[in-house]
RNA sequence: CGCGGAGUAGAGCAGUGGUAGCUCAUCAGGCCCAUAACCUGGAGGUCGGAGUGUUCAAAUCCUCCCUCCGCAACCA
């Protein structure tokens, strides 16, 4: 929390396919980090993009009988889509088959080629005739038959240039040493070290002849740029690294007080945790500050696959439940950084446990006392008029400093559930008041008055601390109490005593309860491959 | 010996040294402001197994074993 500005990324997606549930995880946990930063006063950079070059696209395309462009195309224009859906607060979305990127990657290539950090060597590889694909060792098999048509591969070598990984070694190494923030979970960086480091780091292979759908290299037009110089480094042309245009790059990557953050998945840590890292050093460049390493969600306890029925389009889902029933499951019920799993049950139950019968329930049940008790005004603030008072008020103040450590960590799950102890900390408070039988002696009026702005504080800061979640239900909350969402600063979230003398408006349940002997079924048969 | 993760109440999960927790389901009670919601309490776990391992103290650290899963150079 000790820096002004904030650079964070989801990785760029392959746009081969259209996205499933796991591509909205990461990016709704990126998106989170991005609103919580910019709540606490930040200048915030929050990308994310498509990685659209690559021999699987080359083929999905022809397959399709579209050129490649046109292909991811249309694909991106999906992605675009399902972003703005879930209401995805990126500033910049950046596609590797635009100008702004081909140019700066081809400088940078040759940038390494003069240093020699880039030599042109032989790749080997197993090769199948038929579908011009090379594939490695684990993907033949012992049987060594080709992935893609089950047809027998071969070795062979073709013409490729490679990064010299020794050369860094030593100082990623130091890297890791000096920083020991830079990789969460902390068991990632054991791993890659162990399994990747130790064992020998092979050179990596940065072109390919075997196919054209890439950034071809300008000292020989025979090869294309292969995957991960091409898709890391979308990090800083998206800024306009080497370009005429370098102030965003001068603002959030080289200047020590943006902190940078790059999320992605467990399945592409090697890639982010030893290549970035080394390619930066290459070009004398800044490394990131941290990255975040999240679990894979797995569908019923196995990977996602369409033949197994468990795959997820988060579009349905989204339009059926509404955008902050997915983003609070995606946030809340997955632990950061192990594996989870997503099932509709879970799904469902989520819902309806924390957003409809504790958050909305309490909101609703808080605004019709007022309206019925106070002719709609919220009461001012009475102090503390008793332990209970008291103690609704302490369990505010430190979830609040709760969830602002744990978010400041980057743990999520953790923060929400801070917040949600408020929410039902006022559940319980209510049947502790019982205001019901205050109201109905007029002695007690201040009593009552004390309750009902008690618990709209509690309803507002929940909703505050809440909002990078429910980016439309938090609205909605401050609405009902009365108060303009525009106006309302998190700042108060500090402030138990501000509220009162404003109208609540009584609106639509603020999350339906759902019926899980419907719903079930229903995401049952999206899974299922049906839209 | 490829690497890694997981095994905790009927189900799903938190919990990395200090009296076993959460959600759902279940049983009993309360309340009636509210979205059949809310609140209280009960029952239900020898925390995968083993160890005459470490420690004052182990779900947590160590050793071995069993089971499941993921990754293994383009699935986040």
């Amino acid at each position: 929390m000790d820096k002004k500005r904030f650079y964070i990324t989801t990785p760029i997606y392959y746009p081969s396919a259209k996205l499933h549930i796991g591509h909205a995880y990461c990016t709704t946990l990126t998106d989170i980090f991005a609103r919580y930063k910019r709540l606490r006063g930040f200048e915030c950079y929050f990308l994310t993009g498509a990685d659209e070059h690559g021999q699987k696209i080359e083929k999905n395309a022809a397959a399709a009988g579209k050129s490649p462009q046109q292909f991811v195309d249309e694909i991106v224009e999906g992605f675009h889509k399902l972003w703005k859906l879930l209401d995805i607060s990126n500033d910049d979305f950046i596609r590797t088959t635009q100008d702004r990127h081909v140019k700066v990657v081809q400088d940078i290539f040759s940038k390494m080629l003069a240093k020699g950090d880039i030599y042109l060597g032989k790749y080997k590889g197993w090769y199948c005739t038929p579908c011009e694909s090379f594939w490695t060792d684990t993907q033949v098999g012992p049987d060594h038959i080709c992935p893609d048509c089950g047809r027998p591969v071969q070795v062979a070598e073709e013409e490729a240039y490679f990064f010299k990984t020794q050369k860094y070694v030593d100082s990623l190494l130091k890297f890791y040493e000096e920083n020991p923030k830079f990789l969460t979970p902390e068991s990632r960086k054991n791993e890659m070290i162990n399994t990747f480091i130790k064992p020998g780091l092979d050179d990596l292979c940065v072109s390919r002849t075997s196919f054209s759908w890439g950034i071809p290299i300008r000292e020989n037009e025979k090869h294309v740029i292969y995957v991960w110089l091409d898709a890391l480094t979308n990090y800083i042309t998206a800024l306009g690294y080497d370009s005429e245009h370098p102030e965003l790059f001068n603002k959030f990557w080289q200047d020590p007080e943006c902190e940078t953050i790059h999320i992605l998945g467990a399945d592409i840590t090697r890639f982010h945790a030893i290549y970035w890292p080394m390619f930066l050093e290459s070009l004398g460049l800044r490394k990131p500050d941290r990255e975040l390493i999240h679990g894979l969600l797995m569908m019923r306890n196995s990977k996602m696959s369409k033949s197994k029925g468990n795959v997820v389009d988060p579009y349905p889902l989204v339009e059926r439940f509404g955008v902050d029933a997915v983003r609070y499951y995606l946030a809340r019920e997955v632990t950061f950084g192990q594996d989870g799993s997503f099932t509709p049950e879970q799904f469902v139950e989520r819902s309806n446990t924390d957003l409809a019968n504790a958050l909305g329930n309490l909101l609703n049940r808080t605004v019709s006392m007022i309206n019925k008790y106070f002719g709609g005004v919220i009461p001012a603030y009475q102090g503390r008029l008793n332990s209970v008072d008291g103690e609704l008020e302490s369990v505010i103040q430190t979830s609040v400093k709760q969830y602002e450590n744990l978010l400041d960590d980057l743990k999520i799950t953790e923060a929400i559930t801070a917040a949600m102890d408020i929410v039902n900390r006022a559940n319980k408070y209510i049947d502790e008041t019982t205001p019901w039988v205050l109201a109905k002696d007029p002695e007690k009026e201040k009593e009552l008055a004390s309750v009902m702005n008690h618990l709209a504080t509690a309803l507002f800061t929940a909703g505050m601390l809440l909002k990078p979640v429910l980016v439309t239900a938090s609205d909605k909350l401050f609405a009902q109490l009365g108060l303009n969402p525009e106006e309302v600063s998190y700042e108060k979230v500090y402030d138990v005593t501000f509220l009162g003398g404003q109208t609540v408006n009584k609106g639509e349940q603020l999350s339906p309860r759902l019926d899980a002997t419907i719903e079930v079924p229903f995401i049952q048969y999206l899974m299922a491959g049906n839209q």
